[in-house]
DNA sequence: GAATGCACGTGATGGGCATCACAAGATGGC
DNA sequence: GCCATCTTGTGATGCCCATCACGTGCATTC
């Protein structure tokens, strides 16, 4: 289990948990595994602990009763999800799906909450996280509220682009992630015909383009002053 | 000051938090007043601390660049506003504005975290404050995404209920806040007239009704289904 | 290599809602 | 009490974007 210890104190510390504190947290992980389209819980289950992404990927969503599907975020190795049940005793507020076979390591609320009562730190961290995430939400609804179409799209494009870009030469920057149209449209709240068409319009531009079927952004700025509020 | 500290205990103790660290936070507070329509602060500001609400009431908004109004949230009372600048160092994420003279308690970022390191459960307590935040958030996105208007009006007058709610007799619920159209356009969403047309209706319908200028749910069932995703 | 399925491109159509326009109450100040 | 100002009701108009409807790749399977 050395490995998943190392890979804990990384995803922790990667950003700014003492690594000491990350070890500790790393004890008390229970390490599992899922399936590709595994349902890890579903908004309103009671919620008992929380999840480190190790490897593979998952999403986050919110499901309308039509079945309409609200993409919140899509998880990769370092993430943490299902936190909000640490914090209060409330059921899930979203649902999460593996995308991939995925790695994770779980954390039990009860050992969590002995841990960080005595790591005060640990606490500090947990609402950093979740303060981000608070940041996110408020920023994707800003948006919906205030930007067309594609505004919503360049902003999504830019969040993805922060989980899982990777730097080109110049300023460009390749989304290595396989996204589908139709999960873009879920993230950013549209039809997935528009987005395509949104899509297409800035290809023709050079605004961006496609490398072996992962999106590259060649014009950050440009995507930037789209998205501005 | 003996008021203020009696005031901020209630309030900290309210959501759950040991009266006798309220007393403790209460002493790191420093009491402040503002008039009608100052701005607390506004989104990218550094953020250097928090503030509960001991009387008047404000609001928490986001703004685009053309001046159109997200609204969050109307707090009085009880409320704590501006904690996110406790947990990560990053800056003002929405503005804040008074709607009537307000009496504040200003509360450190710096002391409070040497006061919360040695009371963890002042950090556990915090966590779900914010921990209800982003549930609330999300709710909001998501009836955005999933809710046509008249389901984001309805959203909107069970969230301000949970605020300023006064219950009557049966189950008829006062929203003891004077309201304009307006701000519940700017919470839901959506255009001032359209508002407007929605909340006739219903008032016609029996669903709500007006008592000396505060609207009063009538059918709280009706509205509750009416926002259900 | 035919077949089945899924991701993508693009036109046509329609509807929900923003916007404009303006009349009519309500409110508050002095 | 009266004017200035802010709220509210309601119609008319138009546009953004969801939806419908297909055609076209490109993959995977047998």
């Amino acid at each position: 289990m050395a490995e998943i210890k190392d890979f804990l104190k990384n995803s922790f510390s990667l950003e700014g948990l003492d690594p000491e504190l990350a070890v500790g947290l790393s004890r008390l992980a229970r390490p599992m595994k899922i399936s590709a389209g595994t349902i890890l819980f579903e908004n309103g289950d009671p919620g008992n602990g929380c999840y480190a992404v190790l490897e593979g990927s998952l999403k986050v969503s919110l499901l309308s009763v039509e079945g309409d599907e609200q993409l919140l975020a899509v998880l990769g190795p370092g993430d943490l999800v299902g936190e909000l049940a640490l914090l209060d005793g409330r059921p899930r507020s979203a649902t999460v799906i593996s995308l991939k076979e995925a790695q994770l390591a779980f954390i039990d609320k009860a050992a969590f909450q002995r841990f960080a009562d005595e790591n005060p730190a640990v606490y500090r961290h947990m609402l950093s996280i979740v303060g981000k995430r608070l940041r996110h939400a408020n920023d994707v609804l800003a948006a919906r509220s205030f930007l067309p179409l594609p505004g919503r799209v360049a902003q999504t494009l830019l969040q993805l682009a922060e989980t899982f870009g990777k730097p080109l030469d110049d300023g460009r920057l390749l989304i290595h992630y396989k996204l589908s149209q139709a999960d873009i449209a879920n993230m950013a709240g549209a039809a997935r015909e528009n987005v395509s068409r949104v899509l297409n319009d800035w290809k023709r531009a050079g605004t961006i383009s496609r490398i072996s079927g992962y999106y590259c952004l060649e014009q950050m700025d440009f995507l930037e002053k789209a998205s501005t509020l």
